[in-house]
DNA sequence: CTGAAAGCGCTTACAG
DNA sequence: CTGAAAGCGCTTACAG
């Protein structure tokens, strides 16, 4: 690979100015910039990314973090992370967004019970100027231990008084959530609204910020509402489709059913259809789905459904351009940066209209 | 953040002993190793990235490479590549066996109408030690191109025959391919087998690799049966499931339909699954479909997809694997690393057993 | 406007 | 077994 003191020989000039003209600074003349750049174009000449760095020169590449539970935790597939729609969509986002604003992505898998060495290695190596997390838990006290390293960070769904309380001076971290309580309430409300009164709840993890807010939504408006919540209506479907196959099965064998179900996520709506129909449950007719996500299958079953948009995209935006504020000013005087997103709903047919 | 040098003074040592312990060379007695390591864990000393490649030592990093059609390209979406099961299990497969390697992944997203430019920059910037290139068309000449910079490279799915005449002596380049053209076929015998004589056919693009193979198994099959493909049974999904719907349609509004369909994704699948039910025709009593990919809500349709798994996580072992080799060594006697990894049927209820 | 020189933080022959 | 020194390929004050 050709460098730039045989760049510098070739077109006549010193090393510097080889540099002035890669790095565009003004001090150079169009006659001389010219012949450099013809030299360059020639023997397709890149600078060399780590000596670039070393000598001061930010990296241009941001770390995407995404934090799993152990590669074999869910059962049925040895690779889970972005069968799911969150992760991948979120990785996907990032990774487009950072590549469009000329940076890199470099994507990191975090297993939890590796802890978080890993992420401290990468972090003190000096490889990127900022990272973006997602996939912890609300409360998940890693976050503290990467903060003492210094470099800025942005995180994705993450409990924000918990972390406002613990995050020591002067850290440069970012939080991006959904409004995701928000949307519980909205969910609850439309379907009391549509005359529910027995209403069941189809969970993800709880540890998992969503479906802990989504929950908070939930049970908020059944006691204003003064309405029963029921234990065997609850679900323990933990984002796992096997699981909620299995345990809305046996709800169904108990003769008893809620009117309405709130799902914690499309996949898990559509396994939910499925296993209703399949015992000759009507939806929406007999029981109605409303879920969160929206992702792109969810317009296509039948009935098509009713779901909370979850603004990955927007959300991914966010917190990437917080991580370049933050990377680039030195100072701030506010500690952190916050920003909750709206779940619009789209409504499409789950739900019955009115009973 | 501490740098060897201030390692070495605090330890007693020099820095070359610094660095023979980071690198667990043997040649240092287990007293001064223990003495150093001590001070390296008590500063949280990593040594930098940038200086270490640029003294010599390799990048630990593999560049993964997804070529996209341009961002806006899928009407529906402002991001559609993670969405897509074949991209976001691919690159997640990638990213967790480089990680459990002890490698770290670059993920770059490239978009056609860009060009190579940007492929080339960061191959040229010595970032990374070799690179997993998934998305490209099955002839795309955007390869050759890359293989002048002379990292090495591994395409995933692409023109076997095509790559091995114009690639370059002495490339480091790596295939690897799913057998779609068998699968084509044995899902053709498949259906003929349980009666099927009027076969359609939902396409992806036929620019990519898997649905031009899946095709080739299916018309050979076909005529080697002598059963005539009619026109108005095949379907140009490309993938997109909008596109599935307002075709397949049309051709059930016609009022002719074919006893079965061979499907290029579960996706699409799901949708055509959807669309005829809700035209008043049974799956499969009434049309049978076969599939392909696998995905996870496959078996959780109604009924479940009859389908060929696409081997993902094995081909992309393999790729990685192949890159190792490709890295690692430096002169092979093969030009090429060519791998094809099976596609095992997986038998459910979308086709009529026997008629 | 431009070049010589120092420096970034490692590694690695080389010499002892 | 170990240290002094050169080198990797850039950038950036500094001097002119």
């Amino acid at each position: 690979m050709i460098n730039s003191k045989e760049i510098a020989k070739i077109a006549g000039v010193s090393r510097s100015t080889v540099s002035r003209v890669i790095n565009n600074y003004p001090n150079v003349p169009p006659h001389t910039k010219e012949k450099v750049l013809k030299v360059i174009q020639e023997y397709n000449y890149r600078p060399n990314f780590s000596a670039k760095v070393l000598s001061g020169k930010k990296t241009n590449t941001i770390g995407i973090f995404v934090v799993s539970l152990s590669p074999m935790a869910e059962n049925t597939f040895k690779v889970n992370l972005f069968q799911n729609f969150y992760f991948g969509n979120t990785v996907d986002a990032l990774i487009d967004i950072s590549n469009s604003s000329g940076y890199y992505s470099l994507v990191q898998i975090i297993y939890k019970k590796d802890g978080v060495s890993k992420l401290v290695d990468v972090f003190a190596e000096n490889r990127f100027d900022g990272g973006i997390i997602i996939g912890l838990d609300r409360k998940d006290p890693i976050v503290f231990d990467i903060a003492k390293v210094g470099l800025p960070f942005v995180l994705v769904h993450y409990d924000e008084e918990y972390l406002i309380k613990n995050l020591p001076q002067k850290s440069k971290v970012g939080l991006v959530n959904s409004m995701d309580y928000e949307a519980g309430m909205q969910a609850t409300e439309y379907l009391i609204s549509r005359g529910h009164k027995e209403i069941g709840f189809i969970s993800g993890r709880f540890t998992n910020y969503s479906t802990y807010e989504r929950w908070r939504g939930f049970i908020d408006v059944m006691k204003k509402r003064d309405l029963k919540i029921k234990k065997d209506y609850i679900i323990r479907g933990d984002y796992l489709l096997y699981k909620t196959k299995i345990e809305l099965t046996k709800v169904i064998k108990s003769g008893k059913l809620p009117t309405a179900f709130i799902v914690c996520n499309d996949d898990m709506a559509l396994v939910a259809l499925n296993v209703l129909k399949e015992n000759g449950i009507k939806v929406p007719d007999d029981v109605s789905l409303i879920s969160f996500d929206n992702i792109s299958l969810s317009e296509f079953s039948n009935p098509p459904l009713t779901t909370f948009k979850l603004p990955i995209y927007e959300m991914s935006e966010k917190a990437f351009n917080i991580l370049i504020k933050l990377i680039e000013a030195s100072k701030y005087q506010e500690k952190t940066f916050v920003y909750s997103m709206p779940m619009p709903l789209i409504t499409r047919e789950s739900v019955k209209e009115d009973r």
